[in-house]
DNA sequence: CCGCGTCTGTGGGCTGGCGCACAGAGCGCT
DNA sequence: AGCGCTCTGTGCGCCAGCCCACAGACGCGG
């Protein structure tokens, strides 16, 4: 986590054409983000906006009684903090650092500007909105209707998927916190998987051994969201050619 | 549902100033919704938004497995199609219609072109798919965390608050699939609700008797949505001023 | 006014996840 | 090397909600 990752790092600022990445990129500041920062508060007024590169943070809704749901993850390919430019000022989410690493942050203010200029940055950053959509709507059913198990799987892939290495660290408490059930029942479906072999588990490190197994275990939603980000990446592409 | 409501019942249109207004009136087609309908299909390119005045629709997620959920439900507070100025052309949920009723909708390019024009149009529009996340992360957080009977109470008193009546037309049958519950957990519910004397039911009719034991009933997730809707009509008006 | 289709009520067995309480085990720190 | 904290494993009892099957009940159309 020593040097800091290139602003390319991050799909949604690697897209912008270079005339408009230079006009923001003086409003970009890089960050480093380690594991549990809180970026928002729920309700509170929202200071920076923020481009992952290499950190993953997690959007989560908490009630009142102090229990919570991850609603999205937001990594590399998109940006934390849409509400500033969707209006409305605060979210009644919040969103924390679920794993370690590097951002470029940018202002409110400045990120408005860039938003009301005519260009590119609007549409991507309406685009990556829809999909965040995409993925709480799918949250709201994936909670309903499958397993705990099925929901690790899914979680742990799509994690993963945002990494360089095959190992992420995250204590069990933290992962049941992220998938809003109980440490418990975390152990009981790690468990299961680390018999089936197809991860290892040692104090707060998961090693991922077969992705191929997790895919087997997970509900149909990891294949969904991985579509919608493939989706994603290839409008990306498309408008930037 | 014979004469058609003015377009200022949708809280969207209302809040345009008359120019903005008037450019947008000829594209605008009064269209009667019936119950059941579906607006859109997963997956399939969007013709029409939709602005309702007394209709309600439910936008949901459906699963493979053809197990569905709820994500929202957009009143004459909303527009039903925000994925068509937001990019990415389809959603992967699925709209139908609730409550039967009146809605004006609008082309797709049209919609387009007037969200492009610079004017009250698109902030609007943006601050209220914001206000439409708040709903589906809390839906997320409440799949997991609540009761049925909790839900329901939740999701009639939402119901009443955009009808002038006190009676709505549903089976049960149907409320279990807005809800993504099965029939028989309803009728339990609404067996509660009824013996405590909040509510009366006949075959496809559900009146309200008491909306304070409804309130007391409901999770927090009913006050927390109100005062979101209340906080989009502030803004609205006060953009408006 | 009668019959039939749809909607609603009920029951029993089952399982996934919760709550609580506690035992062991790894890791970091001195 | 040893101590202590935190993280992980386990074992109960409990309850909400699911699946399945069927009986009654309402209301519409003929």
């Amino acid at each position: 986590m020593s040097a800091v990752p290139s602003a390319s790092h991050n799909h949604i600022l690697a897209a912008l054409p270079t005339a408009e990445f230079e006009a923001l990129w003086p409003c970009l500041e890089p960050v480093v983000l380690p594991l549990g920062q809180l970026l928002y508060a729920p309700g509170s007024p929202q200071r920076y906006g923020y481009f992952p590169t290499t950190a993953i943070a997690s959007l989560h809704y908490v009630m009142a009684s102090g229990a919570s749901a991850e609603t999205a993850g937001v990594g590399h390919e998109g940006m934390v903090g849409v509400s500033i430019f969707m209006g409305g000022n605060t979210t009644s989410s919040s969103a924390l650092v679920q794993t370690a690493g590097h951002a470029f942050r940018i202002e409110r203010g400045a990120l408005l500007q860039a938003f009301g200029r005519p260009g590119l940055l609007q549409s991507l950053l309406l685009r990556y909105t829809q999909a965040l959509m995409t993925l709480m709507a799918q949250a709201a059913a994936c909670n309903r209707h499958h397993t705990v198990e099925q929901q690790l799987c899914r979680w742990l892939l799509l994690t993963l998927d945002r990494l360089p290495e095959r190992e992420l660290v995250m204590t069990q408490e933290l992962v049941a916190s992220m998938l809003g059930v109980r440490r418990e029942s975390v152990t009981d479906a790690a468990g299961q998987l680390q018999t089936a072999g197809y991860i290892r588990y040692r104090r707060g490190h998961i090693s991922v051994l077969s992705r191929a197994g997790l895919e087997r275990h997970a509900c149909e939603c990891y294949g969904v969201v991985k579509a919608e980000r493939q989706r994603l990446q290839n409008d990306v592409l498309y408008r930037q050619a």
